[in-house]
Order: structure tokens, then C-alpha cells, then sequence
DNA sequence: CCTTAACTTCACAAATTTCTGAAAGTAGCG
DNA sequence: CGCTACTTTCAGAAATTTGTGAAGTTAAGG
């Protein structure tokens, strides 16, 4: 219940919190520098920040900063943006998008798909090791389409509640 | 279509599965040895080993082996079975069990929970960042609630695919 | 009881990953 | 057209993780 002094937006908790959730993201297998960058944005009042201050609230080098960022990228977590007319970039984090790309992760499951079809077939179907097989695969073909059809239903919970989307 | 020399099971094949698909696994954030176990379980026709059957099959030390054993079990993904009247010991992938257990997560899930529920209190739920956080908040919520109802359609759609439960 | 078979733990060597400082691009702005 | 402000790339130092051999523990079987 102590407000921080005004603009200064109590710098501690916010780090305190950072470290904190980034922790959690490590322990769920993401690297340690993407997951002190990806909270940092979370908690930021803009839900964006420069390279710069990033690197100073993580007290990390501007090419850790890259690399972090580069990484968020490709997993659609974070996004750039331009500020026009200066070489200055800010990275964003959209607040539905980043979960949602968590949720899905089409790739990974695309790909343990693909393993566990070449496992079936070269195993054979009629084995028991190719029937395990094929149980999981087709759970996780499954739960492909049911993710789906999930967050469509998440879409109408969160406007029920927080009102129209964004953007 | 090479069918194997009878009871050989090709060993070829399934090193071969076992291996990719180990690799996609540690793709996905798990390590090398338990993903390597895993995988060698998975493919094999009863579903379970022995600690010198996974030595061998994949030559690693019987310290690897159990290590990797223990990760597996505290993960719910292996269950250990004791032959009665010896020491030795099976390892054994549950069909069903395993990829429950890798969808509901329950533990990570709530952890996060936990840490952005600190988030929005130690940042205000006034703030840009506390609503932020608060929406994240409500989708895990949301998430955690859906995976219950959709494994129960998972057990519905399997029976009717495969038949009666096992066990 | 003693022996032996099986699993586990521990300390260390090796491999891998991670982060940094320095150098090199790249594009705005005068 | 050159200067300056940002970002990215790269090579290597440092830290962490991983897997092994060897010793330790426990229980089955004689």
C-alpha cells in the first residue's frame, strides 16, 4: 500500500517482480536473458521499451539485449517497432498475442506429430510400440483442434469481462 | 515394408525413432538423457525396461540411467515397478498417463498464476502494467480451467477410437 | 551371515551455453 | 557527404550443465 513517489513507479517492485517472473519462465525451459527481458516489458507502463533501457533496469550489455530480443522475435513474443524518423527501436509486447503464441505452439506440436508418424510407420502399426504410438499422436492431434476452438472461446470470455479488444 | 528379422524388432528402426524423437523433445526444453529414456520406452513393445535394457540400448552409465529416471518420474511421465522377488527394476511409460501429465502442467500453471498475482499487486491494478498483468492473470485461469474439460473429451474421443480404457 | 546383484550418490572432467567488450554495420541529420 | 547515434555481429572468458567412474547402500539368495 505504499505509493511509490509518484512518476518513479516504486523502481523496486517493479524490478522485484521482474526477477521474480523471470524466474518462473526460466524454470518452465525458456533462457535466462529472453526471460528478464520479456518480464521487463511485461511490467513497463507502456508495455514497450528501448534497447537502452532495457539494459539499464537488467544492468546488461546492449548485445545481450539483442540477442534476447532477436529470440523473443522469432517466437512472436515481442515485436519491433520503429519510432519514425530515429534509428531508435522499441520492443513491444502484445498483450494478447504473447500468450496466445505461447498457447499454441504449432510448430512444436507439428513436429512431434511428424516424429511420432515416422515412428508408427517404421515401427509398424500392427506392433505394440507402433500402437502406443499412434494413441499419442492422435491425442495430439487432438488437442490441435481443441486449442483452437479454446481460445476462441477465450476471446469471448476476456471481451465479456475486459471489454472490447484492443488494437 | 522391410519387415524385420522376427523377434529383432529392427533395432535400426527404433534407434532411429528414438533418437529423433529425443531430439525433438530436447527441442522443447527437455534434456538430453531423460528425453533419450523417454523416447527408448516409448518404443519399446511393453512399454517398459529395465535400467541395463536402457544402458545398453543407449550407452550411457547406469548413473545417467538413473538420473534420468528419477527426472522422469517426478515428472509423472514414468512409473517405477518393482519384479517382485528382485532388485531389479522396470521403468514404464503409461500410455495415457504420460501426455496427461504433459498437458495439464498444473504446477507450472499455477506458479504463474502465483507470480503475476504478485505482479498486480505490487504494481497496482491501476496501473497500465497491473491490467496488463491482470489480463494475463485471467487467461491462465481460463486456460487452467478449459484443459480439464478437454481431457474429458480426449477419453470420450479415444474410447470410441481405440476401445475400452485400458488398465 | 556372507556374497552378490542392483540401484544411487558424489566429485570431477568435459562439453556446452551464456554474456561481454570490441569492432563493424547502418541509417538519420546536419 | 560525413558525423553521430543505435544496433548487430563476433570471438573469447566465465559460468553452468551434463555424464562418467568409483565408492556406497541395500536387499536377495545361498
Amino acid at each position: 500500500m505504499t505509493e511509490p513517489t509518484g512518476a518513479q513507479r516504486d523502481m523496486e517492485a517493479v524490478s522485484k517482480f521482474v526477477e521474480s517472473f523471470a524466474a518462473q519462465l526460466v524454470e518452465a525451459g525458456m533462457q535466462r536473458m529472453p526471460a528478464r527481458v520479456f518480464a521487463a516489458l511485461l511490467s513497463s507502463d507502456e508495455g514497450a521499451m528501448t534497447s537502452t533501457e532495457l539494459g539499464e533496469q537488467l544492468r546488461i550489455s546492449p548485445a545481450a539485449v539483442s540477442g534476447a530480443v532477436r529470440y523473443l522475435a522469432q517466437q512472436h513474443m515481442v515485436s519491433r517497432e520503429r519510432e519514425p524518423g530515429s534509428r531508435r527501436e522499441r520492443y513491444r509486447v502484445h498483450s494478447n498475442q504473447w500468450y496466445e503464441a505461447l498457447t499454441s505452439r504449432e510448430a512444436v506440436l507439428k513436429r512431434w506429430e511428424g516424429a511420432l508418424r515416422e515412428g508408427v510407420a517404421s515401427l509398424g502399426e500392427g506392433t505394440p510400440a507402433g500402437r502406443r504410438m499412434a494413441e499419442t499422436l492422435a491425442f495430439f492431434e487432438f488437442v490441435d483442434g481443441e486449442i483452437a476452438a479454446m481460445m476462441e472461446r477465450w476471446r469471448a470470455h476476456r471481451e465479456r469481462i475486459f471489454g472490447t479488444s484492443e488494437a
